[in-house]
DNA sequence: GTAGGGTTAG
């Protein structure tokens, strides 16, 4: 019964609202995507031969916009051309890097860079990590993904926030163990200072209607409810198909 | 306001 269930699941794609990202420029707002992208490689293009050039968050900036439009193989040939110039890069850059490889599917590219990361003599911080922890997600190597949590929790890496635990009950929920992201949640209240939210709920509350546990998902239903957190359209959605 | 996550079905 599970087994079906994932692969499905994991074709479902990521969406971004139009207004969904941060520009630098209101050419990049106003104009339709193909042109806000060739607005941003022309101004990026500037940058890059301006002398001296633009602080690295100028071009942390105008990459960023092309990552939320999901152009991840152009983003990278802009960051690999900041490498080339020498411009120094900060962790952001390479957070944008990294999960650039991780939507490509291309994790094993990612772990290399942290390994550069540390070279470079940034430390990982919890956007490193949760990208890293999301990349496994995206590429179906779940399992790994929750072994790499559990390491940084470990070995005190990080401490995880809410970023953090809604990538790994996302994860959980798309293989199926939803028990386990029911248990994390459980976690979360009692034992952090984070409270899960109405997209977490509304995920755990999915992957059990589709577990047919319709029961439990209406008695999580009204836990989110007392708790002032609001269903919306997808978790009714959810238990509608559910029941 | 420099970077990282996420839920429905049609």
């Amino acid at each position: 019964m599970m087994c079906s269930r994932p692969n499905l699941r994991l074709l479902i794609s990521h969406r971004h609202s139009p207004g969904d990202y941060s520009t630098t420029s209101t050419r990049l707002v106003a104009n339709s995507g193909a042109h806000k992208l060739d607005d941003a490689l022309q101004l990026f293009d500037e940058m890059l031969h301006k002398k001296p050039p633009p602080c690295i968050i100028k071009f942390n900036k105008i990459i960023t916009p092309i990552v939320k439009l999901k152009h991840y193989s152009t983003a990278l040939s802009l960051l690999k051309q900041i490498n080339l110039t020498g411009i120094p890069t900060s962790i952001y850059t390479m957070n944008i890097f990294i999960n650039c490889y991780c939507r490509l599917k291309q994790v094993n590219y990612s772990f290399a860079l942290l390994a550069t990361i540390f070279k470079l003599g940034h430390p990982p911080d919890l956007a490193t990590y949760n990208t890293l922890i999301n990349g496994l997600v995206l590429a179906n190597r779940v399992f790994e993904a929750i072994e790499l949590f559990k390491k940084l929790i470990r070995d005190k890496l990080c401490e995880p926030n809410q970023v953090m635990y809604g990538t790994v009950i996302n994860g959980l929920c798309k293989v199926g163990h939803t028990s386990k992201a029911l248990e994390l949640c459980r976690f979360m209240k009692k034992g952090t200072s984070c409270e899960p939210n109405q997209v977490m709920y509304s995920t755990i509350i999915d992957s059990l209607c589709k577990d047919r546990m319709v029961d439990d998902a209406l008695r999580l239903f009204n836990e989110m409810t007392q708790k002032g957190i609001h269903a919306n359209v997808i978790t009714y959605t959810s238990l509608i198909h559910g029941l």
